[in-house]
DNA sequence: CTCTATGCAAAGCTTTTGCACGTTA
DNA sequence: TAACGTGCAAAAGCTTTGCATAGAG
């Protein structure tokens, strides 16, 4: 099966009907690396779908939200970012206030600490949302 | 000196010129404990400062934001969230999906795991701005 | 007196919503 | 054919901006 056929038939075990729509957002997502604003998946799936309108994608990813394959991250940006809910890859991230770009790296580091938080806060951690804010290499370098 | 004062001291000290509404905005988030959208910060100034005007409140506390006196928190709703920034009470958060609130909590622990990320990723995390994101234990407790 | 900050109103951007039509199962 | 999803257009909410006036240093 196709990796198309793949995300169609997921989306279809989850409950929800599949459309040209909904598979071409999702699989812009998935195959888009990182994290990427909804009108920047809008930009490259109408590439594919010319006539899509941006409400759609709106509402499209607020489905493949709720359906478990796409993980939401407000930025320090006006716009909320959407990436590919990926279990085999569990990451956190570094979110340069500067730039706005998100670097993902390893979570297993984190697990222990996390796993304290949790207990001593009654706080059931999303563990592929860990945010560490702060300026990437590439800003401090450039000053500030 | 009274606590209006000395924030007061400080913004000139700062460098930025002391205005009624530069200090009691200050103040406003200063003496509200936690995280809180611009509209917050305005309803609760403009009980000091009648004819106060929200453009101003934005402008004054972007300008708040850039002497370090006040910390920004992207949020999973629209509205960005404002904090007084104290030195002296750094800690990290737990951010509910969910409801919106934000926790406070020690940031001791997560110290030497912040510095060994910072090393290997040449990331210079601000250690304020840590955030996990989750469900609170009211939430949980009601179902999701 | 000069330069900066504020109020007001308008606009910008992201996101949401109502409704008629088209599509999926 | 009975839901449900989409396109379109309009609106809503948060935030920014231009400009004339007021206020700080």
């Amino acid at each position: 099966m196709s990796c198309g056929e793949q995300l169609k038939s997921e989306i279809r075990s989850a409950g929800y009907r599949v459309t040209p729509q909904r598979a071409v957002i999702l699989e812009t997502v998935a195959h888009m690396e990182g994290h990427h604003s909804a009108q920047e998946v809008y930009e490259t799936a109408r590439d594919r779908l010319p006539g899509l309108n941006i409400a759609t994608v709106y509402r499209t990813l607020d489905t493949l939200h709720h359906a478990g394959f796409i993980d939401l991250f407000p930025s320090s940006t006006d716009a909320m970012l959407f990436a590919y809910h990926d279990d085999t890859n569990l990451h956190c991230h570094l979110h340069c206030v500067n730039c706005g770009r998100v670097l993902e790296v390893d979570v297993e580091p984190f697990l222990p600490l996390a796993a304290r938080i949790e207990q001593e806060n009654h706080f059931k951690i999303s563990i592929n949302h860990i945010t560490l804010r702060g300026i990437c290499s590439d800003c401090q370098k450039q000053g500030r």
